[in-house]
DNA sequence: CACCAGGCAAGTA
DNA sequence: TACTTGCATGGT
């Protein structure tokens, strides 16, 4: 297995080269990237993002003060607005209530403690955590979605039922730990679901990962 | 028109 | 515990 992982992630690098992920200009954009992809696509969360640039409110202390109706109408063209604002909100009480609002501070706590932290913050799951914490704070953590169990399953390295933590060990079991290759395998794999392994999709035999590329 | 996107929590039995 | 449903805009 190790070697299979190691071979994918050669095998895709070579043919895409790196993906410059997370596109951001601060950890906290980074933060709320990563709640308003949630089931979305990525371009629909650009525009979300874009309106809170245009009114300076990429900036916790603002969007704490902000009203969660106001919120909600910003990051409308994100999808679930409502939900997603109510995130936001409950991810500020907790960065506010535990590191003054300072992602420097947050930084500093170790990977476990910060991990468990995260996930007690009401709408953030195992994907939006780790994806905050290997992205915005550059802690070594495989982050795993949808693509990767797909992608795994569809080659026949995973069983369909995995699981999420199954999943996340088979790559942290079996690679070594670097943030910037995770970063990298993870994005290439999201590039590979969406070009090649979605759910239905007529070109999966024909996808780099396949015997002929 | 149908389908899906860089999930998660709440509801149901 | 194990399944199902709601959330929602915007691109293909």
């Amino acid at each position: 297995m190790k070697r299979k992982l190691e071979n994918i992630f050669k095998r895709l690098y070579s043919v895409w080269g790196p993906q410059y992920w997370w596109p951001a200009d601060s950890i906290f954009e980074v933060i709320l990237g990563a709640i308003l992809t949630q089931n979305t696509s990525w371009s629909n969360v650009e525009k979300a993002i874009s309106s809170l640039k245009a009114k300076k409110l990429i900036n916790a202390a603002k969007l704490y003060r902000l009203p969660q109706s106001k919120l909600a109408s910003l990051i409308r063209s994100a999808g679930y607005y409502n939900i997603k604002a109510a995130r936001i909100k409950s991810f500020l009480k907790f960065f506010f209530d535990h590191y003054a609002g300072k992602t420097k501070l947050m930084g500093k706590q170790d990977l476990p403690t910060l991990r468990a932290q995260l996930l007690e913050v009401k709408g953030i799951g195992p994907e939006t955590a780790d994806s905050i914490l290997l992205y915005a704070f550059k802690k070594p953590i495989f982050v795993v979605d949808t693509y990767t169990k797909r992608i795994l399953s569809r080659h026949g390295l995973a069983e369909v039922e995995v699981d999420y933590p199954q999943l996340q060990d088979i790559f942290m079991r079996n690679l070594k730990s670097n943030v910037e290759m995770f970063g990298e395998y993870h994005a290439l794999l999201v590039k590979l679901g969406k070009d090649y392994c979605r759910k239905r999709n007529p070109k999966c035999e024909i996808c780099p990962l396949s015997a002929f590329a």
